[in-house]
RNA sequence: UGGGCUGUAGUAUAAUGGUAGUACAGCGGAUUCUGGUUCCGUAUGUGGGGGUUCGACUCCUCCCAGCCCAGCCA
């Protein structure tokens, strides 16, 4: 795959484990998720780097849920993170696994713990265990629990699994050190009781492991060789390896790598979730979100999803990446595969006055100059036209150079015209301007090889459609959240969704399938809405717009 | 500050004791039937001090700054 020529610290050590022969050369990791949320542009990093890793150094990737929170975790959510990463282009074969597959070896594992003098049942309840924890800088105090004997331990063990306690009453605890500097190795608790139904388990549980102890359980399992997981876990691995150790099980080396963070985006569950329980955007799927089905939905491919993460590379210093390098590989691969159409986003009736007022003709288009295999198609001309309204200026300053009085441009495709009228109502607004076309310039080159400095793009009235466009804006104000003194209310971009109604459409736009990406000449990328189109009916998203140097001119 | 981690152009990364490079963004120009694409050029950087060394982004040391950890969440 693409990725072969990118490398990082974790490479570096995997080339460092390969020489060495720590696992023969066998390379496995695994993408983790929680089924408890959609699948956002930071998973994406992660996802490929870790099927990447592993089609890097034909390894394996194991697509693992982790599910040991019944409370939170859905099938549905399963469900979509399977689609979002088959759609982000891997394939994780018949390795699709689950934390829940492993709670029987989990709990024979924490028994062996108990055997080993190295886990004991808590009955502290939740605020006297934190209580206990002590703080950041003191050290916590033993549980009075701490010393049973490894015989009542195994049976209070065995009674929590069989159900004889409410909610809460117990606890399995790691027995390390109440007074480690490191808070995750102060008797962190491992098991809990919880009477609730598992999305794959049903009923048959009534006691989870936690995070610490089944991540590192699991990943031994599946012989993962390299756990790669993001910086908040550092202070984890202590415990990770700690597990691993004490059972004397296959060890995975966890390395810790930093979380995505993208400008004018949010990328945390809460956060994510508020827009959209708020109303701030129609769903998880709304195309300003940085989840994947909303980036799919908007029109992002999903090659260019990993040339991006490919590009941003992987380091364990926190970063901001700009928006605009995301942009950047969109417009790239867009620009090569996106057919070309016309469309008018702002109309202005253009009259040609000496063109025959019943007459159609079609003009060859090129649908993609990037790709010569896409063909051309037939587009139809008239005497009456529109063109884009900020195309057309009565007095432009000297770096205009579209169409003015006494200017002439080009009809993209079609003719060259000058303008000769321009019409207004009492209040001065511009109704429609008159133009004259040069027959000889049919095709949009005049045989006298004189030149325009621009070409315009343009839809004919008789034959035109018109479409809903819809343009999206970000849905923060500000790049970076975190910086800001403001509550992220504050922060939220309220005006993030443009529609634009009954733009003006070249016929052939009308018959495109749903998801379809396509650009409008000089505009931008769009791609048809999967959920708000009809037949005959489309509604346009913006994917991203084509770069603009006037509009940049403008801003300076 | 109890512990852990991280500091390289505006941003993201490379250089693993030997010419600080690449990409995006910026700026300037050329080409162009998309003010798109493409091409060329250009400015900007090793958090700070001390040390080791012929030579330090790299090793040592002190300082500074930022991030993470006190869920029966992951």
């Amino acid at each position: 795959m693409e990725n072969k020529e990118f490398t990082n610290f974790i490479h570096d050590i995997i080339d460092e484990d390969n020489e060495s022969g720590k696992h023969g050369g066998r390379v496995q990791t695994r993408f983790p998720p929680e089924p408890n949320g959609y699948l956002h542009i930071g998973h994406a990093k992660s996802i490929c780097l870790n099927f990447g890793t592993a089609i890097k150094y034909g390894g394996k990737c194991n697509l693992r849920f982790d599910d040991t929170n019944p409370s939170k975790e859905e099938d549905e959510y399963v469900r979509s993170i399977r689609e979002d990463v088959h759609w982000l282009g891997f394939d994780w074969a018949e390795r699709e696994f689950y934390a829940s597959d492993y709670f029987e070896e989990l709990y024979e594992f924490a028994v062996e713990l108990i055997k080993l003098g190295k886990a004991y049942v808590c009955e502290l309840s939740a605020t006297e265990i934190r209580e206990f924890h002590g703080t950041l800088k003191e050290p916590g105090k033993p549980s009075p629990w701490r010393e049973r004997s490894i015989e009542e331990n195994l049976e209070l063990f065995e009674r929590m699994r069989s159900g004889e306690f409410e909610e809460g009453k117990y606890t399995l605890r790691a027995k390390i050190d109440m007074s480690s500097p490191n808070m995750h190795m102060r008797d962190p608790v491992i098991y809990r009781i919880m009477y609730a139904h598992h999305h794959r388990t049903g009923n048959k549980w009534c006691i989870y492991p936690m995070y610490d102890f089944t991540h590192c359980l699991s990943d031994s399992l599946e012989r993962i060789t390299h756990s790669l997981c993001t910086l908040e876990f550092e202070v984890h691995r202590p415990l990770y390896d700690w597990f691993l150790d004490e059972l004397e099980v296959f060890h995975s080396r966890q390395i810790e790598f930093a979380r995505l963070n993208l400008t004018y985006t949010v990328m945390s569950k809460r956060k994510l979730l508020m827009l959209v329980k708020e109303g701030y955007v129609s769903g998880w799927d709304d195309p300003r979100m940085p989840t994947i089905c909303g980036l799919r939905r908007r029109g992002y491919t999903p090659e260019s999803i990993r040339e991006f993460c490919d590009r941003i590379g992987v380091a364990k210093r926190d970063s901001m990446v700009d928006l605009a390098l995301l942009e950047h590989c969109l417009r790239d691969h867009l620009n090569k595969i996106a057919p070309r159409y016309m469309a008018v986003l702002n109309p202005l009736k253009v009259i040609i006055d000496n063109y025959p007022a019943d007459k159609t003709e079609y003009l060859e288009a090129i649908n993609n100059p990037e790709d010569p295999d896409a063909g051309s198609r037939m587009v139809p001309f008239s005497r009456e036209i529109y063109i884009e309204r900020e195309d057309f200026m009565e007095d432009a300053p000297k770096k205009f150079y579209r169409l003015t009085p006494g200017s002439e441009v080009r009809l993209r495709y079609a003719y060259f015209i000058q303008c000769e009228n321009v019409v207004k109502d009492a209040e001065g607004n511009i109704l429609e301007i008159h133009c004259t076309y040069d027959p000889a310039s049919s095709g949009g080159n005049s045989p006298d090889g004189r030149k325009v400095k621009a070409t315009l793009h343009w839809v004919s009235i008789p034959t035109a459609f018109k479409a809903e466009v819809r343009h999206f804006d970000n849905l923060l104000t500000v790049s970076d959240p975190a910086t800001e003194d403001k509550d992220f209310l504050e922060l939220i971009n309220k005006d993030s969704l443009h529609i634009l109604e009954n733009c003006p459409m070249e016929p052939a736009l009308k018959d495109l399938k749903a998801g379809e990406r396509i650009q409008f000449e000089r505009i931008g990328y769009y791609c048809v809405d999967s959920k708000d189109s009809a037949p005959e009916k489309p509604v346009f998203n913006r994917t991203v717009g084509l770069k603009d140097e006037w509009a940049r001119m403008q801003n300076r």
